[in-house]
DNA sequence: AAGCCCGCTGAT
DNA sequence: TCAGCGGGCTTG
């Protein structure tokens, strides 16, 4: 008998676990555990999930201390080799554990979870009597009631008494979905012969059966069977009792689209898209992973080059990934894939729920679709012959993940790319300065589209300035400009986008007589207002409360919501265009599923003359009909505390202006601002993205902030002030020691939100340039300090590279 | 992470 | 003397 033996990693987020277990496999699992595949295996006291990393036939465990493998959870592996060599990067390249790379790369679905269940040993008289109306007919109970009920002491007692014992179970979400169908019995003579049987009063049943007959071994849904033949369901029971036919599963994709395809042809590519896509096709014919930085102007035909490049990857036999910021926004966007590639894609977005994402994976995983549109994490879609990757609006902030593990999709994109040997296309009007700068440096191939691709002319952006608006005496947030635009657009019947600058800047609540504005008592955050509900809300830690009727700190009744939200300027709009039809697409009005797709689809047919968002219109945003945009508050985003805050108002206003003037009709836009100089709304006005990334690189010179530094953000929190500060500098204080003395440390400092959900946090910021011992640093800190934190009650977060500072 | 063992404390 | 608890250790 051979030995084969598992090296797994398990499904716990530990330092000291961080690493393969070997476990033997039992023989009957010889056949079908492979690399890749998921097993249940005893942990400890526990059960636990775990991923089998390397098979191998000898183990230095001794023999008294390894355990069988308990179970084998998938016929079919649900990693790859890639994938598994692709987690060992992402641990190292942004500190995390194994299982948590793992993790990010499967759908949820694929995630265990985890129940006690509490057995009953004999009878349940033996039992205590509080305990025994907890336990079911099978003599199980669930652990959680125990716990709620509060006798978990009595419990406990019973387990030592051998009355009960408690079992740790992995349990695996319903994923597959399967209908009933009817599958008629294949034999005619069996079918002519059940009907010879059936009485003479059972007329529905001969009915049936005679039908039947016609059909032998067809498959139909139960409620074909019943409309075609006028029968019910009850007869349709017996006479499947009587094995006419048979119910039989069958395993369905959930269907997450709900319009039909309406196939697309391939569009006359100008001479500069064609010479881009010659670039990226070659390489593709080389089997070299270069990576393309793809900037081209709004409405420079960017998604046909992209179009185009997979069509010539299908050709090849080859699948293709493309990535979107956050496609739910963008239906429209993944429209143009689905109406050219139709059946061969497959959609991942935050969106779907829980089966449709899984049944979407699967349908990568079993080889049925070819091209994968998604956000962040369809990166990681399962293709084994990879011929593309694109990144479609490459400098937006969705693409770094937040939580460990902490990975931006581009890194992950061009590891994939080396793996594979295929490009790797970055698409923007306004790349990020990373990106433009590694371009110029020539780690980047760069191709620009430089002309509109139905020649039409960039909109004329007017730049308003409030100030002398204030001057003249208009206190509201339509400037005369503006406002006339708008009334001319009525009187046209051609459409109007508003867009509110809203980040960092919403409705909050402010005592006029004190000052006092209402904050999370969780977190450091002033609460958000919503109308809808009347309610205060703190995004942070979702803590709601109703507005209070009086001021909490001095009782004064003089207390106001501030600050403009969507519906305070839909409220604006009514009074000066009463006649006018408004959409407004906020997070109130976007809650629900499809939500954004319903309002986009009624402004594309024209059922409204405005409507009125804040950043998640900004993109994708195409219809003919749109020849005016107005930015009411172009600066709220330019005065962050953020070093990208200028660069993210760039950005922003060039996607947002793009929106108009796509087709034949010119478009027109109108920016309001108090600060119309700023280098970054001036240079938006006609695209000038080349000027401002000069401009922009300066200042990040200055202050060493990327791209000529790189960032590493090391936090600390703890629910005492004293203790996150003193360990946040004891932390800074042992990077400093360690560091190269050429890389900067800055802090400790509090964060930018300086207490969440009741911890307070302080930080501390490394730059550098180069800096190899960086890793290593790091990873020494953990392990020295690691015990001591946790007894400690210290959480510390590493975020290499990080968006927001 | 989480269960378990072991040693310490304190009341019997 | 032993229950009750908290820290440290182990998990294959």
């Amino acid at each position: 008998m051979t030995l084969v033996v598992a090296q797994v990693i398990v499904d716990v987020a530990a330092y000291p676990v961080d690493r393969p277990f070997d476990y033997l496999v039992p023989e009957e699992w010889h056949a079908l555990i492979e690399v890749g595949s998921r097993v249940k295996v005893p942990f400890g006291p526990r059960n636990v999930l775990g991923f089998v990393v390397a098979l191998q036939h000898d183990t230095e465990v001794p023999m008294n201390k390894i355990k069988p493998v308990t179970q084998v959870l998938d016929i079919e592996p649900v990693l790859t080799e890639e994938m598994l060599e692709m987690a060992k990067w992402l641990k190292q390249q942004t500190i995390c554990y194994e299982i948590d790379a793992l993790q990010a790369m499967l759908p949820s679905a694929l995630r265990a979870k985890y129940e006690k269940i509490v057995h009953l040993c004999g009878e349940i008289e033996d039992v205590p009597k509080p305990l025994q109306p907890f336990f079911n007919r099978n003599g199980k109970a669930d652990f959680k009631n125990f716990e709620k009920a509060g006798l978990l002491h009595e419990l406990k007692a019973a387990v030592k008494d051998g009355f009960v014992t408690i079992e740790n179970s992995v349990k695996q979400q319903g994923a597959v979905k399967e209908i009933r169908k009817v599958q008629i019995n294949q034999d005619r003579k069996k079918l002519e012969k059940i009907e010879s049987e059936i009485s003479k009063r059972a007329q529905k049943q001969k009915q049936l059966v005679q039908w039947m007959a016609e059909r032998p071994g067809q498959v139909f849904l139960p409620d074909e069977v019943c409309s075609e033949t006028g029968v019910t369901m009850a007869v349709l029971q017996v006479v499947i009792e009587k094995g006419a036919a048979a119910f039989i599963k069958e395993e369905v994709y959930r269907d997450p689209f709900t319009k039909d395809i309406v196939k697309t042809d391939f569009l006359k590519l100008t001479d500069e898209q064609e010479t881009a896509l010659s670039a990226i096709t070659g390489a593709m014919d080389a089997q070299v992973a270069e990576t393309f930085l793809l900037q081209g102007i709004t409405g420079s035909g960017k998604t046909e080059v992209y179009l185009q490049a997979i069509q010539h990857t299908l050709q090849e036999g080859k699948e293709s990934i493309v990535l979107v910021p956050e496609i739910s926004l963008t239906p429209q966007m993944t429209e143009r894939f689905r109406s050219r590639f139709g059946e061969l894609v497959a959609v991942m977005h935050s969106g779907l729920s829980v089966g449709e994402k899984y049944d979407e994976w699967r349908k990568v995983q079993q080889g049925k679709v070819k091209v994968v549109v998604g956000a962040r994490s369809a990166i990681f879609a399962p293709f084994g012959n990879l011929g593309l990757i694109i990144l479609d609006e490459e400098h937006e902030s969705t693409y770094k993940q937040e939580d460990s593990p902490r990975y931006h999709a581009r890194d992950v994109a061009i590891w994939r790319s080396e793996y594979h040997k295929c490009p790797v296309i970055l698409g923007s009007a306004t790349p990020s300065l990373e990106s433009f700068a590694r371009a110029k440096k020539g780690v980047y191939t760069l191709l620009t589209l430089k002309k509109r691709a139905m020649n039409q002319n960039l909109p004329t952006v007017h730049i308003v300035d409030m100030r002398e608006e204030l001057k003249l005496g208009n206190r509201s947030m339509f400037s005369i400009q503006l406002a006339d635009a708008i009334r001319e657009r009525l009187a046209k019947k051609e459409q109007t986008v508003l867009f509110l600058n809203r980040r960092g800047y919403s409705s909050f609540v402010l005592c006029r007589d004190c000052g006092t504005v209402v904050e999370c008592p969780n977190c450091d955050i002033s609460l958000t207002y919503h109308r809808f509900s009347e309610k205060l809300k703190c995004h942070y830690c979702g803590h709601e409360e109703y507005v209070p009727e009086v001021c909490p700190e001095c009782a004064s009744d003089h207390i106001r919501f501030f600050g403009t939200g969507t519906q305070k300027v839909e409220e604006e709009l009514h009074k000066l265009f009463p006649e006018a039809r408004v959409l407004r697409m906020d997070v109130d009005t976007t809650n629900k599923k499809g939500a954004h797709e319903t309002i986009l689809d009624a402004f594309g047919r024209g059922e409204a003359d405005i409507l009125l968002g804040t950043q998640m219109i900004a993109k994708g945003l195409d219809f003919p009909n749109i020849t005016l945009v107005g930015v009411l508050s172009a600066d709220t985003s330019l005065h962050l505390p953020d070093y990208r805050s200028a660069e993210r108002t760039f950005q922003l206003l060039t996607q947002v202006s793009g929106r108009a003037g796509r087709h034949e009709k010119a478009g027109e836009v109108f920016v309001q601002t108090y600060t119309p100089e700023h280098y970054a709304i001036e240079l938006s006005k006609e695209q000038l993205y080349e000027p401002f990334y000069e401009r922009e690189m300066y200042v990040r010179r200055q202050a060493n902030y990327p791209p000529y530094y790189y960032l590493a953000l090391i936090q600390v929190s703890h629910e005492d002030v004293m203790m996150a500060a003193e360990y946040a500098a004891r932390a800074s204080e042992y990077l400093r020691a360690n560091l190269s003395f050429n890389v900067s440390i800055i802090g400790p400092t509090t964060a930018s939100i300086s207490r969440l959900q009741n911890r307070y946090r302080y930080q501390c910021l490394i730059k550098y340039k180069v800096e190899p011992k960086l890793i290593p640093v790091l990873l020494q800190l953990i392990k020295l300090y690691r015990s001591e934190w946790i007894k400690k009650g210290i959480q510390l977060t590493i975020d290499l590279d990080p968006s927001m500072i």
